[in-house]
DNA sequence: TAAAAATACTCCATAGGTATTTTAT
DNA sequence: ATAAAATACCTATGGAGTATTTTTA
């Protein structure tokens, strides 16, 4: 899952999926899959997807404190 | 590297691949694999072949106290 | 010769890329 | 209408199992 907690960290810093992706060099598809399996093993939403660009949860930003001292 | 590292904490403790395949429910032939990604990893054996059933190497011993307290 | 480990082969699951579609502005 | 995210589809990679071969004792 290493990959994928980075990738919601950029997302999370840029907060963009596109610009997280080329900041992390592979592509806007991979970075959306990233986040999609960390909801799915955490069981609960990371991005509120009813904005444009996709706003972190409060969940995701609590995680990122902890990933992001 | 997790179940690497497992299989290879279980190869030192039962000092034959097949005893920890066994303790591992996988088969020997996963277990070998594993040890041998290991050592492609660290670049250096972690198993001594010369002998059978394989003997752990120095390097093996150290690695093996600090994964295991 | 007998055991234990290594390996050839195959299958399957997963991840990433491309191209396209969907959606919020 | 546009820009950004999601997704359908395909491909490549890697790990595990089975069956077999190699190797140490």
């Amino acid at each position: 899952m290493i990959d994928e907690l980075k990738s919601f960290v950029a997302v999370v810093e840029e907060a963009s999926l596109t610009r997280a992706a080329q900041k992390l060099c592979v592509t806007q598809s991979a970075v959306s899959k990233r986040i999609h399996r960390l909801e799915d093993v955490l069981g609960a939403p990371l991005l509120d997807r009813h904005s444009k660009p996709p706003r972190a949860t409060a969940l995701a930003h609590r995680i990122h404190e902890h990933a992001v001292p």
